[in-house]
DNA sequence: CGCAGAATTGATACATCTCAAGCTGGGTGG
DNA sequence: CCACCCAGCTTGAGATGTATCAATTCTGCG
């Protein structure tokens, strides 16, 4: 474990900001109690690699702050991200030994660890873990399916006005957002990383940004911070429905 | 209801040909009584739709026999395929009341359907089918993030080649193999689904198909039927790491 | 100041798409 | 029983979007 990995201490559950919506949601005092037990923090600097495909994996973890990103990487060097954790999401699937993904810290992180053993005994004898679980797997199934349309028929355009939308919608989902119009956010992906996510190049990914920029859909100060004038326009360049697909 | 979606007298789970890898495979016979209880067996003409995007859906359904596939379609028309199911695979997602994706019935289809609503309640009382559904859930996601990386970054060659090599393994884990050697298999899908499953056009599908049978990778006798002589020659075409990716 | 990583921009190559013209095989009706 | 038909498929020629290769230009930081 090098100084950048550092165990820590695990603050109580109760102050835990994410502890109405990661895999603990639904769980009682008693439960969470077993879970404190079994539980530990870990830190990772920006771009660290939290654990590579194949190795041996004996924890699972719940994402506390920061983004981490899974993904597969071809004999050739092609990479293709899978997946974008953000907070309160899940790493790690019960009753398998190995990774299936490299992990890596896109952003500085934080991660509450569960042993993988005593975990997966929990989860069969507390059904508000597992039933937590589906949930959330459930959903992020969904949104592997959103994202295949987006890799198989959309344009380098399209696609980037969609990960914009996407980081875009999240981080209003949590700061507040002025109604409809203008708002601002921060990139957590570098060029490489939103073309790893989107299928592309950098070089695409770069020439895309600056069109939409041209076209003042977006605007860019430095590299990183946006800001989006007019939501709407921005949905526009996605491709997607209008109405954004009520699934209740 | 018309006369080509038929809702039929169940026959007895005893019996059921997916009993053992469906959502129902950990149930013990008392849950499974009460399984019975809330099914029925729907069946399909190939080519028809099971559901549209957006209906309101008031059951789940693990398939049967036959395959049914997924599909997203963008208002220009764009369509991709998210999902190809196979016999017990599971469809619709508890919880929620309109489905989220066309459903088609490829080839004829029986699906084996349960009343949403007493399907929930048992699920919240009896943890054997959460765990399962949970499973199926997990690989689901697996395969889907697979998908991902042919849709972003695989070759029209390896995409089909990779297409290929799922229906001629899942073939051959039903039927006997002749190790190692070659084998034979029909294809369930037409060029068009081939092409809407893997992120490109029917005629790209098309031509690649003609490259692979000119290189000797498959041979093709009518439009349907492949014969693999060398499935690991295919395999090499797919792009993927040599050892399948022991997930354990 | 100046270096190094990140990003932009340009010129060209190439894979796949698009549009268009035939082919093929199985089913149907005369 | 044959001719026709039509959906599914193949093949061709040319257009186009994205990748590739190659310079620059930013930006933050030691």
């Amino acid at each position: 474990m090098s100084h950048h990995d550092l165990k820590l201490g695990a603050p109580d559950c109760g102050d835990c900001p994410i502890r109405h919506r990661a895999v603990c949601a639904r769980c009682e005092s008693d439960e969470l109690k077993r879970l404190e037990e079994i539980k530990y923090y870990r830190s990772f600097q920006a771009g660290q690699t939290v654990i590579w495909s194949g190795d041996r994996m004996d924890f699972v973890a719940s994402v506390v702050t920061g983004i981490a990103t899974l993904t597969q990487t071809m004999e050739d060097g092609r990479r293709q991200m899978v997946g974008l954790l953000l907070p309160s999401d899940f790493v790690g699937r019960p009753g398998r030994s190995a990774a299936a993904y490299d992990v890596t810290a896109t952003t500085d992180l934080v991660m509450c660890c569960f042993r993988k053993k005593p975990f997966e005994e929990l989860m069969s004898t507390t059904p508000h873990i597992a039933q937590r679980l589906l949930e959330m797997t459930l959903d992020e199934l969904d949104a592997a399916r959103e994202w295949m349309l987006l890799l198989g028929r959309k344009t380098a355009r399209e696609k980037i006005a969609s990960l914009l939308a996407i980081i875009a919608r999240r981080d209003t989902s949590l700061k507040l957002k002025s109604a409809k119009g203008a708002f601002t956010f921060d990139l957590p992906l570098t060029r490489e990383e939103m073309a790893d996510y989107l299928g592309l190049t950098l070089e695409t990914v770069s020439r895309q940004m600056s069109a939409l920029k041209r076209d003042g859909v977006i605007g860019l100060e430095g590299k990183r911070h946006i800001n989006v004038p007019n939501f709407d326009r921005l949905m526009e360049e996605t491709g997607d429905d209008s109405d954004g697909g009520m699934l209740g």
